[in-house]
RNA sequence: GAGCCGCUAGCUCAGUUGGCAGAGCAUCUGACUUUUAAUCAGAGGGUCGGGGGUUCGAUUCCCCCGCGGCUCACCA
């Protein structure tokens, strides 16, 4: 061990096991009442036990003021010398903020009007060595020395949530919400799967994939980008309602509305079609927005949103043209070019469907603020889905935009094995990465027949942005991706 | 992957036109028996992200690197 001045925090673990003989670690304590449970309990002359945080320290000679906080809330305490015992006293002394402890007493109200539990014993349950920011709220509610080094807090996500109640609050609802999501698809008799994450071939999607090499399979794997032609296979199988709630890996850049490794729902339903699906999504929608508080209507990032369904539905190509007032599907290649250059926006983009997509991207999607479902997608950018019957080019297929943000995508899925076979196999040979290879065991599936089947995917991360009021899809991620800081 | 910005005490930030590095909160010592951003008096605390260069002298100027932030690109 290194010879190194010990740290005020741990010459306190020293003295109270030397000194007061006090185990700063104990295996077991008293069972106690949640703070929140103590405050709606008010007054009580009852001996109560609290136990939490020590989140503050306010000592005036004989008497000391903390506040002590658990998991449900925050509540003072107050510590007086001829209250404590000497032992108990000499303890509070080595305190720090942080430390967890535990505390027995009855319940009042001071003079300024604060619940407090007055401390009649007291017991260390964990002394913490580090010191953690401290942050204090004012009578206005306006935080001071807010930790803000958004490094730091990526990097100790436990202090975020510690002292950023922001950021708990945010932690919360996401788990809420995601509650809402499977209680709503369990409830109408859907069956949640888990299907591979590595996967021997990738595909449902569009996007580069992360690789790895799997040892004793001696081949090259991939982490899943879809869930999409596993939960098809389980359609061919017969599970009518079946969904999954998981990660998917993209290996593409991050910004405020990606990431790489993200949460995405996809369910599908035999005998429906993808206007069933946006019943489903208005519905389950609403669900989460009731568990995040919210009511008919909240405000995202400054925008008020109107959730009331049912939600506004448009045309990809009538959107267009509607926004652009021309006829831009039409269009040759070159005046597509020149058009995606007088707008100033920057791609790369060279083939014909992709710029549409880029314009429809800069003329309809990023400005549509209200819940709105993006319907008849062109087939060139849906090869998975069901062509409309009546309709030349287009796809049973809607994608949901709320704020500029896409938050799901779904269709009638394609069950034609052939035309399924077709695409894929056009879309194979186009690709660099691909090279040819097709998902046979999918196709095998689609042969076997499936129903006319409706799916969609969600952006759960995204949902939850939207309802927390979150600019950075990074804050809805407990534990975002950096790289390693060894310094 | 590109451009711009940032990195100073545990936290929030100031500052040095190149000359021993500052504040508030936190910490430590003392005072105080109902405070709540408690108050008052005093004290300690820094490899100024890392490495190199210029210079008598660099935290400050220059170069390289690391990490982060913002914008953009990629992303059916």
């Amino acid at each position: 061990m290194s010879d190194e001045k010990k740290t005020v925090r741990e010459e306190k673990l020293l003295r109270l096991k030397e000194d007061l003989n006090i185990n700063p670690y104990p295996a077991r304590c008293l069972e106690s009442m949640s703070i929140d449970e103590i405050r709606d309990a008010g007054e009580t002359e009852d001996n109560i036990v609290a136990s939490g945080r020590l989140t503050g320290k306010r000592e005036h000679g004989k008497t000391v003021f903390a506040d002590l906080r658990d998991g449900t809330g925050s509540i003072q305490l107050y510590l007086g010398r001829k209250v404590l015992s000497d032992r108990d006293w000499s303890v509070l002394n080595l305190l720090d903020l942080g430390d967890i402890v535990q505390v027995k007493g009855s319940v009042f109200t001071t003079r300024t009007g604060e619940l407090t539990v007055k401390c009649e014993g007291m017991e260390l349950l964990s002394k913490s060595l580090k010191q953690l920011p401290v942050v204090k709220v004012d009578a206005e509610g306006v935080a001071h020395d807010e930790v803000t080094d958004r490094d730091f807090l990526y990097r100790h996500r436990c202090v975020d949530l510690q002292v950023n109640r922001d950021s708990l609050d945010r932690f919360v609802k996401r788990s809420r919400i995601i509650s809402a999501l499977r209680s709503y698809l369990d409830s109408i008799g859907f069956l949640e799967v888990e299907t591979p994450v590595l996967q021997p071939l990738y595909g449902g999607a569009a996007a580069e994939p992360f690789e790895t090499m799997y040892g004793s399979m001696n081949q090259q794997f991939y982490l899943r980008i879809a869930t999409e032609l596993y939960l098809k296979r389980l359609i061919a199988g017969g599970i009518d309602r079946v969904y999954e709630l998981g990660k998917d890996f993209r290996n593409e850049g991050i910004d405020r509305t990606h990431s790489p490794e993200f949460t995405q729902l996809e369910l599908y339903e035999a005998y429906a079609d993808y206007s069933v699906m946006m019943n489903r999504f208005e519905d389950m929608f609403c669900a989460a927005a009731e568990v995040a508080g919210h009511g008919d209507s909240f405000v995202y990032q400054g925008e008020n949103i109107d959730i009331t369904p049912p939600f506004r539905r448009t045309g990809f190509l009538d959107s267009l043209r509607k926004a652009s007032g021309e006829d831009l599907f039409s269009w040759e290649i070159e005046d597509l070019r020149r058009l995606i250059d007088k707008n100033g926006i920057i791609t790369q983009a060279d083939d014909r469907i992709t710029m549409l997509d880029k314009l429809f991207d800069h003329y309809v999607a990023r400005r549509i603020q209200q819940p709105t479902f993006v319907i008849d997608y062109p087939e060139e950018l849906s090869p998975l889905a069901k062509r409309k019957e009546g309709a030349s080019g287009v796809t049973e297929r809607f994608e949901v935009f709320i704020a500029g943000l896409e938050l799901a995508n779904a269709f009638s899925e394609q069950n034609n094995p052939v035309l399924q076979r077709k695409i894929l196999k056009e879309q194979a040979d186009a690709s660099m990465h691909r090279k040819g290879e097709l998902d046979e065991d999918f196709l095998y599936a689609l042969e076997t027949g499936i129903p006319p089947t409706g799916g969609m995917g969600i952006g759960v991360d995204r949902l939850v942005m939207i309802l927390t009021d979150t600019g950075k899809i990074r804050d809805t991620i407990l534990f975002p991706h950096l790289r390693r800081n060894d310094q």
